[in-house]
RNA sequence: GCGCUCGUAGCUCAACGGAUAGAGCAUCUGACUACGGAUCAGAAGGCUGGGGGUUCGAAUCCCUCCGAGCGCGCCA
């Protein structure tokens, strides 16, 4: 494990036990990079406090039995109680080192993995994906994949809206246009006008109306004819979802639907044992959850709706179901929703109640990745000028022609052309999304996301190119190589490194904190802290590059130490944004 | 009315209770026939909405005002 941070904090954990023994609780020590020294312990104040003594002297009882002269070149105590440590430069070389001969990168797979279900993206059957959509697509994408890489069992579940009594009057008008007729093909690509074409004659026809409430009636009561017509209905959707997600980089696949109808018949089991442990009760007419400290207008009780007064189910029934389904039959340990942060009261109740069942007994920890609102240039939610909600594929479109205009002035064929501006408008697009804290709204703006300079995904790219050209140059990569031919790279590349400039050890230091940027995100959900590490990672490169030529070094071992660098640099720009789902085209 | 989230440089955003609150745009000043100039270096810019409190230490935790967004019974 390269990583400093969890080396020194070993060191100081066994440092605390040496110099006060008992009196030591066994609290995790902190460390984390600091301005005035490479890393920073910061345990002795709770201490001092439990001891009656200064936190300095504290301090400095540990530093006397803090053994990491193999580690650290200095270690000294400052300011109020805090240590300092500098690491060796050739201890910082021999772990750049050991991440270039690792494929991992030196982030090994955790030892005990955690099951975690993440519910993420769930558009609507029969809708068009829309800008609300982009946010919890791609957060819950990022996070699933960083979570895999680093050894935990992701199932994602892609909780569509595939159940409701829209599918009424959406069959209704599956039949009346005719199942193989040009408009139900459309759906596929622009569901939207399918649906509006359904609500219009739903609204307006009222004969219509009654058929497609009976129709609801059928459905539920799970009549074979009508089951197909919706299962029909569902299977256009898919096809048009996985098209989309396909076309931006997204690893939802069919086998990762897990809709509201997968849990229509748990429904009523649920309500019977929610009623039967005496959570849930009769309120107006509606079986309901009341739970301590939910209160409303004028101070009344919130309620959890489980069971509608007409003996219907709401999502907070679908929501309870799927819960403890993810709970108990799929064993999770941490179940993520990805999901906008306005459903954060519903989501609470929903995770009270289940906790209140005895569902999550075992462990399992429920987690809202709250996802804030994307805003337009005005503030408020970002709409058409008429007020729609922004169609997903207009958005993508806009961005790969945006991107095609950034790139206007490169030789390039068509074909070429076409799919750069491809990588860079979806990859602008979605590190803009990811790149700001998720739960805070955020100003969509084209001309900040396609910006080359700044913590865009467009910069990021350009510097993984210009990376990759260095190799072409000095003849250890082929040309024409794909995006993948990092392989290539690292068989043409070892070490050793040795670390004779500043910003050599500026890049190499900053290189093994990648483990740690990877498990901060999987911590909290939070794709913007490894957005910020590989920025930061761009960032010490382009000083190094600037202070240390690479192909015309002065002697040979410190060109075979840079260009170890430059593809240890290489790798892990790759590796990160490929976590995010940015891609990485060998070219610019 | 109650609850949740938030208020940080001109703008868009960071900051895991820690030392002098950081980036990027924009602004200003420099560097270099360039290992891809789609470059680099530097400057300026802040009583972190106001006021109390806890702490050795607060943008961060607590209270209170002000302001914004969202949510609060049969839509999802």
């Amino acid at each position: 494990m390269p990583d400093p941070q969890l080396v020194l904090a070993d060191r100081v954990q066994a440092a605390l036990g040496a110099a006060f023994g008992q009196e030591y609780s066994g609290e995790d020590p902190v460390i984390r990079p600091s301005q005035f020294a490479d890393f920073q312990a910061n345990v002795a104040l709770p201490l001092a406090k439990r001891l009656g003594s200064k936190p300095r002297d504290v301090a400095s009882e540990l530093a006397r039995h803090l053994d990491v002269a193999d580690v650290c070149a200095e270690v000294e105590v400052s300011g109020p109680g805090f240590i300092n440590m500098t690491l060796r430069d050739d201890w910082i070389a021999a772990r750049t080192e050991a991440m270039l001969a690792d494929e991992r990168l030196g982030v090994p797979r955790v030892d005990r993995p955690l099951i975690m279900p993440v519910d993420y993206s769930a558009p609507n059957v029969a809708k068009e994906m829309h800008v609300g959509h982009l946010r919890t697509t791609v957060v819950g994408d990022a996070f699933s994949r960083t979570a895999e890489f680093r050894g935990h069992t992701v199932i994602r579940q892609n909780h569509v809206g595939d159940w409701g009594t829209q599918f009424g009057m959406l069959i209704e008008h599956l039949l009346d246009v005719g199942e193989d007729s040009p408009e139900a093909e459309r759906s596929k690509t622009e569901p939207n006008v399918f649906y509006q074409a359904a609500r219009a004659k739903f609204d307006a026809d009222p004969a219509f109306a009654e058929r497609a409430r009976g129709r609801v009636v059928l459905l539920q009561g799970g009549d074979a004819d009508t089951l197909r017509l919706w299962r029909e209905l569902v299977d256009l959707s898919t096809s048009y979802f996985e098209r989309v997600y396909d076309r931006i980089g997204i690893t939802l696949t069919e086998d990762d639907l897990a809709g509201e109808s997968m849990y229509k018949d748990m429904l009523g089991d649920v309500c019977d044992e929610l009623e039967r442990k005496g959570i849930a009760t009769m309120s107006e007419g509606a079986l309901c959850v009341f739970l301590d400290g939910f209160t409303g207008r004028e101070g009344k009780p919130v309620p959890l709706i489980i069971r509608k007064s007409d003996g219907g189910y709401g999502y907070a029934t679908t929501d309870l179901a799927a819960l403890r389904y993810r709970a108990l039959t799929l064993h999770a340990d941490r179940v993520i929703y990805v999901i906008g942060a306005a459903q954060a009261l519903h989501l609470r109740m929903v995770f009270e109640t289940a906790r209140r069942a005895g569902w999550l007994a075992d462990g399992t920890e429920p987690f809202h990745a709250a996802i804030g609102n994307v805003l337009g240039a005005d503030g408020k939610l970002l709409r058409t000028r008429s007020g729609e909600s922004v169609k997903l594929s207009a958005l993508v479109d806009e961005a790969i022609e945006r991107a095609e205009k950034v790139i206007a002035d490169r030789d390039y064929d068509d074909a070429a052309r076409r799919e750069i501006a491809q990588a860079v408008g979806i990859g602008a697009m979605k590190y803009a999304d990811l790149s700001v804290a998720r739960d805070s709204e955020y100003v969509f703006d084209w001309d900040r996301m396609l910006a080359l300079q700044g913590n865009t995904g467009p910069y990021l790219q350009y510097a993984v190119a210009r990376i990759r050209s260095i190799f072409r140059r000095a003849g250890l990569a082929d040309a024409e190589a794909g995006a993948d031919a990092g392989a290539d790279v690292d068989a043409a590349v070892t070490g050793p490194i040795v670390i004779g400039h500043p910003a050599e050890r500026a890049l190499a230091l900053h290189l093994l904190g990648f483990g740690g940027a990877i498990d901060a995100l999987i911590a909290d959900v939070t794709p913007h802290k490894l957005c910020a590490y590989i920025f930061a990672l761009a960032d010490a490169f382009t000083t190094f590059y600037e202070n240390c030529p690479v192909l015309r070094a002065p002697d040979e071992p410190t060109r075979a130490s840079r260009l170890a660098l430059c593809a240890v640099t290489l790798r892990t720009l790759v590796t990160g944004l490929g976590l995010l789902g940015v891609p990485t085209p060998e070219r610019l």
